[in-house]
DNA sequence: TGAAGCAATACAAACGTTTGTATGCTGTAA
DNA sequence: TTACAGCATACAAACGTTTGTATTGCTTCA
């Protein structure tokens, strides 16, 4: 017995039905307000399940309709400022579509996102959406499930919604190359499928300038704000350090400048600094943080529309969201060398 | 139509039963490790199901059970860090008692607030879990469904979990005035039932230091960041500035810090700036913030707990947590004057 | 040999809601 | 008066699972 107590259904629709002295069935569509009802009934109706407090049973509706009406959201990290914009979007959009929006926080692991998605599956949930997935494509193609499942920055993903993270990645490349860097650092992420575009942007824009890919210059973030300090440690320890360090995402960007500056080194004067993501924060530390901007909130609102146009059948094309855009504050400059 | 489209049942207890020759009671047994199946027969039936793709449908069992085992979590601001540790703490204590738990933004607004709490009562979940409330008492007490309901820091609830907000704030205070502010401005958050404790605190701790309450020195913050920027405005227009002001949380302090040195005011030089919350970027901003910490990880603990018990039956006492922490940083210095 | 006991499984009802079809009723037109 | 609409409502089956009770077939012991 690990379970919490009996809890009876205080009204149904059969109590209700009973008091107004009809049919369940039109009780049913009373409340759903069925013009097969007489109005003077439908309202006796309405009035009578406000008095009695009812409440309607999911379940059963659910196991009639085949059909929840919920969509669930499967999130890496909720308290990462990142998806803040991203679930405003899909609640906003799914306020349109009549669907109702769970969460299911999994800290990134991704154990805790197979039973997320597993919960989901059992509440026989509408559709899905996975920002930022941990699992294997493969996992979500074997699903046994006919979810419509979408997938927001998994381009690996057979459906999905994303911004250009390789576009955006690149214009910072090219803002610290512009600014005169030549030895710029790379924080990666936790390992991981579809987890590449930062990457391969930070190489591309090293090899369109005619740069060498130093793997000393790549360093690895977790989540954790010791692990921005290990970071700054390994980088400290170089006999040549870069002049520019491309963070992972704000939240490593910021540890990361909080972190030099303990140990003496000046943000941008000796090294300069810029993130991913625009989290209000950015702009808020000192220096103001040089980041990059994704349509957060569009995602959103994407991710659900797609979501809606699978679930009637179509295959839409995969929608087009806003570029990114890059935001220059003050944690860049020009490389010390360069200045001198 | 505004519903996704129908999804088939893909395997049903039915379906094995049929493929296993057994009845479908035998299979509901044999997946729930019942003595009663012979263990060759709940072997294959184990097997099948994995094979066959079987994903329990909730809504039945919910429907015979008429228990979910799940715990509704409804969230003021998903984004804000406060809430992190929380979580933590309540995803930890749930997997213990096997309940599973389920995540509703209301973004800090009480229709949204409403609508998650009835969601939630049509999935006939075992618990709710709701921190810092904004829907009155009396919305609570009413409800038309006998589920336990546990608030978070809602004094004034039946059930409710809590930390002493009243103690965590006055040591802020009393660390503000043992360095000689006599001019302390308070910054109070959005109104609401059972969100006075901090405002208690700060004006039990003026009245013992002899100091009279100043209705001028009190701003009020929405959550948003130009709402910081607006009380900045509102200090820096005041004739008599206060030396030092109290943020209504750290995201509200770091703004008004923010927003302090844009406007050309040291800090803690001319004024002195201590939040609430102690969130991880509160260390990571210059100068530190100094601020209160809560037991939160321990506090969504002991939620769960508490529900659990409460939905067993007892109306155990509410349980005590640690007392909260003072973490004095670098953003709080004695007052100009008292320096001079 | 036959009754008792037991193990393994089958049967059937129930959970609350939805929906296609059937029924009763009223009013109107032939 | 009868037949036919058409309106308002009732009936009944179904959704997938659980669980108390009934049944079957064996073994065991007097």
């Amino acid at each position: 017995m690990n379970k919490l107590r009996w809890q009876p259904q205080r009204t149904t629709i059969k109590d209700i039905a009973k008091a107004a002295n009809v049919d369940p069935s039109t009780v049913t569509r009373a409340l759903q307000d069925s013009p097969r009802v007489k109005a003077a009934t439908r309202e006796k109706i309405a009035g009578l399940a406000a008095e009695m407090g009812y409440v309607p049973n999911m379940a059963a509706r659910t196991l009639v309709n085949r059909r929840s009406g919920l969509v669930g959201v499967v999130i890496p990290d909720m308290t990462n400022p990142f998806f803040a914009d991203l679930g405003k979007g899909i609640e906003d959009e799914a306020a349109k579509h009549d669907l109702r929006i769970l969460i299911n926080d999994t800290r990134g692991v991704e154990s805790a996102e197979r039973e997320a998605v597993n919960l989901f599956l059992e509440l026989k949930v509408d559709g899905l959406i996975v920002p930022m997935a941990r699992c294997t494509q493969q996992y979500y193609d074997e699903l046994p499930a006919a979810v419509p499942i979408v997938h927001v920055n998994r381009d690996d993903a057979n459906y999905h919604v994303s911004c250009d993270r390789v576009e955006g990645s690149f214009m910072v490349m090219q803002h610290l190359l512009e600014l005169g860097h030549r030895r710029i650092g790379f924080v990666r992420g936790p390992a991981g499928p579809g987890r590449e575009p930062k990457m391969f942007a930070y190489r591309q824009a090293l090899e369109h300038a005619g740069l060498d890919y130093d793997p000393d210059l790549i360093f690895t973030f977790d989540g954790t704000l010791s692990s921005s300090e290990r970071v700054a440690d390994q980088l400290l320890a170089l006999d040549e350090r870069p002049s520019a360090v491309f963070g992972w995402n704000d939240v490593n960007a910021i540890g990361l400048m909080h972190a030099l500056r303990d140990r003496g080194i000046r943000v941008p004067g000796d090294i300069s600094i810029a993130g991913h993501d625009d989290i209000q924060l950015a702009g808020c530390v000192d220096p103001p943080l040089t980041t990059v901007a994704w349509p957060m909130y569009e995602l959103g609102q994407q991710s659900v529309r797609y979501l809606y146009g699978l679930g009637h059948g179509k295959t839409p094309k995969t929608p087009q969201v806003s570029a990114p855009r890059l935001i220059i504050r003050q944690s860049t400059g020009g490389p010390k060398a360069a200045r001198r």
